[in-house]
DNA sequence: CATGAATGAGTGTTCATTCAT
DNA sequence: AATGAATGAACACTCATTCAT
């Protein structure tokens, strides 16, 4: 086992854990015992819990930027791109269900300090671009997101509480609903 | 002190705690020092730690839905009705970050388990009348409540994190998308 | 509820608790809640929880020792006497599972004192005598007692424990051989 | 300190205070204080304080079985075998106070079930072959116990309650008389 | 590099007892 | 006499972190 190897069997286990007992429900000798390293090596690679949840967030975080672009063509109209980028932060969240889980409670914990990669700022480029163009309305970033990933994190979330939406035809509804939302 | 006040004590003593250090940062002892109570009688009033947390969600989410509710005109055209509640939620988590922070956990965690309360019953009801009058368009509660209060939790909690929207004409226009967005 | 009634409700549910539950598994809010009085009686009738446990001591010392006597004629031949007691005291254990569950707990804890009772007394007298009279061995009194009360309150734990003895022709050779053990 | 001194001095520890303090009367912290290790250490050897009673038991009955046999000779007459395992109970209890208050508290309490080491299997061997070559009266086991080790663990009790017996003579006589109540 | 034994402050909870009403 | 709210020390147990090997 390499040391790469370690540092992700240390994260992919907290990330299990996390998922099933909660933020507070997983103690690091829980981590230990599933990622099958001993206690000594989890704080030579990480420092602290802390750092380990810290590193696993950007690592989620960042493969949820990478998916969220995916197959968005940039000369495409706004609608299009828009569409796209919802459905695959909706399906990205539905196909992961411990990232999920992970990231509404990181995010909704003490430990939350922003962080930007550099998908998520393409993203941010391109709407402040169609702003700009008068496509979208002139509305502050915060309310644009909201308007827009926040209902798609908000209805995965509905998804796993019970409310599961397995049309396709109402998914695209919602999307076109976010696009008009934020239509001039 | 009356028995309502030290229940209320701890009831506060709890949200405050939980609001600043998070849920698992708030032990009892630390309630029990801020309420000035003894541990004793903490579990005189409540069976547990668990108990606590479920009867302040249960007084915060009564004290939300009246809230919900305030000014609300039912014979007022529906637009009219879901902007008010839109910005009714709105502000009642600009103006209780204690409450939107302590929600914001619970709804996050294991604890969590669908309460409902009469207003909020209400507020489907209404809902589910104007998609019958297709007013509104037939998609899933669900998916209705993501793109109107849904966006309004969104905001609040950007509101806290730095992107504070102070001008009215901006959270009225942010209403409006909602509307829009549901809009048939 | 007069204030014997009181005392005796106490007792009764204090018995009952520690035979189901154990010493240590009796907190005073249970008897509280069994005897359906109030904390504060409790603490008014008995100074103490010890306390309570040694009046239920003596209460059942009491009555065991009203039972061994039962239908024991002193003109009888010692064996015959000793038999009648011997019975009697393993029947009272067979018919008071509880009594026998919790004098086993105190006889074996820091509580236990020596206690003696008339009963005990006058039977204590009575082996005195026979042997004085050479009837039986000029053993130490408390070497009489093992190779006979002894004997038969060691049975009746097994009796619980699932040995039971059921036939009474078993029985009397038990106590027929607790005669000859003691017999000159 | 070794691994294995570390688990003696919380079992050695645990010894003392349970027979001292009873069962009950014994804290995790009074075993940590006593032992002079770290509460973590205790939960690190032991899951919970029951099981350190659970080893401790067995220790205890392990050792007790093994002096049992001492000096038993296989060939010698039933009687001279008998008297010999009764004294060596005797002795052991004599000589080992904190075991014999341990022992008699632990099967007295609802940690008890049974337990069976090989020494006490023997001598139930012993015994049915001595009842199939009718040497010893046809009682059930429980009931030639009681009659026998029975009468031992019942008078070094009472050894301990001030009712001491120093004389060999008598101390033979008593096995003696555990002899002629079960002998055919 | 790697291990896991060791630490001890901290956790949620219980409980015998007191005392204002 | 009677109540039960109130107390707080004590309980069994956990856990992030360290460090000798």
């Amino acid at each position: 086992m390499t040391e790469a190897d370690k540092r992700q069997a240390i994260l992919n286990a907290t990330l299990e854990l996390i998922a099933e007992h909660g933020f507070h429900g997983t103690s690091v000798s829980m981590i230990v015992k599933a990622s099958r390293v001993s206690t000594g090596i989890v704080y030579h690679y990480f420092g602290s819990k802390d750092e380990i949840i810290a590193a696993l967030y950007g690592e989620v975080k960042g493969a949820f930027g990478r998916h969220l672009m995916n197959g968005v063509v940039f000369s495409d109209d706004w609608r299009t791109r828009l569409k796209q980028i919802w459905l695959n932060a909706f399906r990205y969240f539905i196909t992961h269900p411990k990232e999920l889980r992970f990231l509404e409670q990181y995010d909704n914990s003490p430990y939350h300090h922003e962080y930007a990669d550099e998908s998520l700022n393409r993203l941010k480029a391109m709407i402040a671009e169609d702003v700009q163009q008068k496509r979208i309305k002139a509305l502050p970033p915060a309310a644009l997101e909201a308007l827009t990933l926040g209902v798609a994190f908000k209805l995965a979330k509905a998804h796993y509480g019970g409310a599961r939406i397995e049309d396709e035809a109402v998914l695209e509804a919602v999307a076109d609903a976010c696009c008009e939302a934020i239509a001039v």
